[in-house]
RNA sequence: GGCCUCAUCGUCUAUCGGUUAGGACGUCACCCUUUCAAGGUGAAGAGACGGGUUCGACUCCCGUUGGGGCUACCA
């Protein structure tokens, strides 16, 4: 069923960013060449002048080099080919397979209302076919514009698909379809194939939106004379309202989650969910697992919704299992541009930001979750929050006192490690006829401002004893006021 | 409208004729506990409907219903 030496392709049209469902179908399509030891080409579709921007092409590049997808070789851009496009398709004009039509798009567009008026479905009637060949050479010798249009024989199109199966497709009810523009530029089934049998792709995977183009792309290669490839046709991911996706879904570009905090690892682990399914209970994988065990008979039908919740889930997963070593070089640059802090003074005391990065991300789903609660750790003034304060710190005498008491303790504990700490601040609450608890919470908020950290002594080594001294004695200004 | 396609918990999925229909996210409860996470335990939660085939259907076939895609001189 898959030819080897197998080459597949990611053609995406530069129109915008990369979209998940692109990204879906270009990662399925790597994943197998990095299975089968195959080649992942990438060609850019940019055919449509009106709608491509060197801006998207750009987009697309970055969320795949992001995401980890390189391709093998140079970048096609289909724009770069219409001579081919041309060629081939002169080539079956001469051989009978295309006819040339000099029906306008106006013509064409009314003919098409008049249908839908009358509740028919339209199809072009072949009328230019029937011209006889000098008024076509008067014609064309009078340079009147028109397009090539392929002649759709009689019976029937129909391929194995590798997710679907046999798919089979009436020729009568494909239309004889361009594919060369008045101004001769391809029109995109034309030029796909051209492009693909070119670039020597052996299996199409692309989203079953382009189900129905298959047929018409089939007759193009046979035309052609060339070899089909093998096809497979991906679902569809949709957003909530089992709609496909699309803007109004919210976040559906790659770089909108890249921004959100998102893992490459995990971005790339949840889109080989959708639509993919390794056969067991695994669903956290590294890429190297993920190339280990795709295959296309795990390849679903069924159209997926995206749920960005359990993407925030599989996020948290990754960032607590991830090596620190190829964690810190995805989070440190948010901590740096969130102003905390400089490469310099990170660098600086490496072992104490290693500690710090490993006891935030436990607590963690996102990236931004991480230089949130790193804020405390970096900053001289921590702010308290309100609502921190209004909890733990009620009675603002009585914490004061507390704070005062824990200060005093801590300052010349020895030796300052959590257990010496934990042994003494219980202690400490025993005499003061209170618990552990109460002596906690109240110190967390002081070193943190926050009601939310990691465990209290963990936080005051972080901090170092005079850290933690001054934090204390400002909260008891802060109290007294 | 026509053509194509899909159909298991709210969501992602396992099941390739015989299971108490399993797991994960989310939800709820409990445990752990100095907070929050993480982790552990447990609960609620699914085969769209109707016909067949078969000793036996979630699984195979047909139909219905519902969803999705396509229907351009877009890609």
């Amino acid at each position: 069923m898959i030819a080897t030496p197998l080459r597949v392709r990611f053609a995406p049209s530069p129109t915008g960013f990369l979209h998940v469902g692109g990204a879906r179908t270009a990662l399925f399509n790597w994943l197998l060449a990095k299975r089968l030891g195959g080649t992942f080409l990438l060609r850019v579709e940019d055919t449509d002048k009106a709608r491509s921007t060197d801006e998207s092409t750009r987009a697309i590049f970055e969320g795949l080099e992001w995401l980890g997808l390189t391709w093998d070789e140079d970048v096609v851009y289909q724009g770069a080919n219409y001579d081919r496009h041309r060629a081939d398709a002169d080539r079956m004009l001469a051989a009978g397979k295309v006819y040339r039509c000099f029906c306008t798009s106006a013509e064409l567009d009314e003919r098409r209302a008049a249908a839908e008026a009358s509740k028919e479905a339209f199809k072009y009637d072949r009328r230019c076919d029937r011209l006889s060949a000098h008024e076509i050479e008067r014609r064309v010798a009078d340079g009147e514009a028109h397009v090539l249009r392929f002649r759709v024989p009689e019976g029937s199109t129909r391929w194995t698909d590798l997710v679907h199966g046999t798919i089979t497709f009436p020729n009568k009810d494909i239309e004889d379809f361009v594919i060369l523009r008045s101004d001769r530029t391809p029109i995109y089934n034309h030029a796909v194939v051209s492009d693909d049998i070119a670039m020597g792709v052996t299996l199409v995977m692309r989203g079953d939106d382009h189900i129905s183009n298959t047929p018409k792309q089939i007759l193009i290669y046979e035309a052609l004379g060339a070899t089909l490839p093998t096809f497979a046709h991906l679902p569809m991911i949709h957003g909530t309202d089992g709609k496909k996706l699309s803007k109004r879904h919210g976040a559906t570009a790659v770089g909108d989650y890249q921004h959100l905090g998102i893992l490459p690892q995990a971005m790339v682990n949840f889109l080989a969910l959708l639509g993919w399914s390794p056969g067991g209970d695994l669903e956290v994988m590294s890429l190297e697992e993920l190339i280990e065990r795709f295959d296309v008979d795990g390849l679903l039908k069924k159209a997926a919704v995206f749920d960005t919740q359990k993407l925030e889930w599989m996020n948290g997963q990754h960032l607590s299992r991830l090596p620190l070593d190829e964690l810190m070089p995805r989070v440190t640059p948010a901590i740096i541009a969130a102003g905390l802090t400089t490469t310099d003074a990170i660098s600086a005391r490496d072992a104490w930001y290693r500690t710090l990065l490993d006891l935030l991300r436990v607590r963690a789903r996102t990236i931004d979750d991480i230089v949130r609660q790193a804020r405390p750790y970096f900053v001289d003034q921590i702010e308290y929050d309100a609502e921190a304060v209004a909890k733990q710190w009620k009675d603002r005498a009585g914490s004061c006192a507390i704070l005062a008491a824990t200060r005093e303790a801590l300052a010349t504990l020895e030796p300052f490690t959590a257990e010496a700490m934990e042994a003494e601040l219980r202690a400490l609450a025993e005499r003061l006829g209170t618990t552990g608890g109460k002596i906690f919470q109240p110190l967390r908020v002081a070193l943190t401002g926050l009601t939310v950290s990691p465990g209290i002594f963990d936080v005051i080594l972080l901090l170092g004893r005079e850290g933690t001294i001054a934090r204390i004695a400002a909260a008891e200004r802060f109290l007294t006021d």
